[in-house]
DNA sequence: GCGCGCCTTTAACCTGAGTCAAGTTTCGAA
DNA sequence: TTCGAAACTTGACTCAGGTTAAAGGCGCGC
């Protein structure tokens, strides 16, 4: 476990997919240029808006495990999650953490930070092996000078990500711990099933319970007791790391 | 205590500084174009542009106890607060509120929402009597669409609010309630002098008590109970809504 | 200057959630 | 297939902070 020198490779040339002007069908710039062509900040643009983000974009992996940054350091860019999991989570000093976020494919994070021109305020790990895409600040903030709609979208990621923010807060300091857990759970479940779901429905938690318990602002063994009291009242079934709603309107009608 | 009109308002044209082209010069107008030109998002832009802006800026006051807008009130621009003190706060379905922001003079309010078109989801109430001003989306949205550079200032804007949200979660779950307080106590001093300040110093409560142990998620009864530890530890004194901090080192020192 | 409300304090008590310390289960690597 | 580490569970205990209730106190309008 050890921290990526993401950071540094950024400001060298090579290790970008540069490619001289008029010749810029590189098979790496073209397969960047499709991955690029599919994330919702970017959809809109032209080729060759596309083409000329490509160059400030790094495609890279990472393992279960690794750190991405640490709170303090600095800020080059934001990155987007191609593949895998990562948690976004800080540290007290005397060594407790509390994960802020648990991100999953298709999600950036970082945004705000480069935009303020600070260090990262909160640390990266990946909670499994990781696939991700490295936008460097400068050519988002050519894009930004350049075109207002791709300002719009920044804006409205912001947006709703201040959005979240507030509910996770309300959630925190407005229910108890029991209620955030099936909170967490219907929530879950709606962005796995595509239409409102009726009835027993199955649901898998993304990663370990401890993590997920962090998450929600509680410890593990609390996590578990809580887990089980749902059991005891027959709304749940836990097999492992998926939980089956037996009844998911009756869960629903248990909040509050 | 009632609910402002302000947003039917908006929809009236006679209720805007609506001045015909070629004849901007009516007394409301100039007097609000100076306002305007002072507000940081704003500052930049040419005399044209913020005499344009002004079309969708209305001025009006509030009593104490008004509330703006309530959780589900749709969105039709954003506040600018002028004078006086606001609540942004949450309620839970039992009646229980929480704080989550006090708005000062020269703060903001409500640009995310706008952003996304959806309904309020806190709800705003004055502390004192207040002077504001609405900005309508429209005008917001048109200048955004001219200028680059107002994009950039609005993205730091959001960027900034959720940087504070991000460290207000940390101190919320990483974090008792005696080091929140000395935590806001050191801000609010850091707020107030202009520069590193050094042994007896007094800070004044922005509002009553009540209302900042609920910024703080603590109750009124927890936050007298530490207030009144602070002063037997000798690290403070009390006197209605001032503290005087006895030793700000000291404090400092105390935390963690 | 009086009296009424609304803050604020204080005290006694309660409880949700954290801590600590064993277990027990799961799972991956050898 | 076994071994060991990590994840999870369980129970007993503790404690920070919430609840309830009853006084103060102080600011403000009359």
């Amino acid at each position: 476990m050890h921290t990526v020198d993401c950071l540094q490779r950024d400001n060298s040339p090579a290790s970008q997919t540069d490619v001289p002007p008029g010749c810029e069908a590189s098979p790496e710039h073209v397969s960047l240029c499709r991955l690029l062509a599919h994330i919702p900040l970017l959809n809109g643009l032209s080729d060759q808006e596309i083409s000329r983000f490509a160059r400030g974009v790094r495609e890279f992996k990472a393992e279960k495990g690794e750190v991405l940054f640490h709170r303090g350091d600095p800020c080059h860019g934001f990155h987007f999650l191609l593949e895998g999991q990562i948690k976004l989570a800080f540290t007290s000093s005397d060594g407790h953490e509390k994960v802020i976020e648990i991100m999953r494919p298709g999600h950036s994070f970082g945004e705000a930070v480069m935009f303020m021109d600070k260090p990262y305020v909160v640390m990266a790990q990946t909670l499994t092996d990781c696939r991700l895409l490295h936008i460097a600040k400068n050519v988002v903030f050519e894009e930004m000078s350049r075109d207002p709609l791709f300002c719009r979208k920044i804006i409205a990621g912001l947006s709703q990500r201040l959005h979240h923010l507030i509910a996770d807060v309300e959630t925190y300091s407005l229910r108890n711990g029991r209620d955030r857990i099936i909170g967490y759970l219907l929530r879950e479940e709606e962005m796995n099933g595509d239409q409102v779901t009726q009835g027993r429905v199955s649901v898998r938690l993304p990663t370990n319970k401890g993590t997920i318990a962090s998450r929600l602002n509680l410890t593990q063994e609390h996590f578990s007791r809580v887990l089980h009291d749902l059991i005891d009242s027959g709304l749940i079934e836990v097999e492992g790391r998926t939980i089956h709603i037996v009844d998911i309107e009756r869960l629903r009608d248990s909040l509050n």
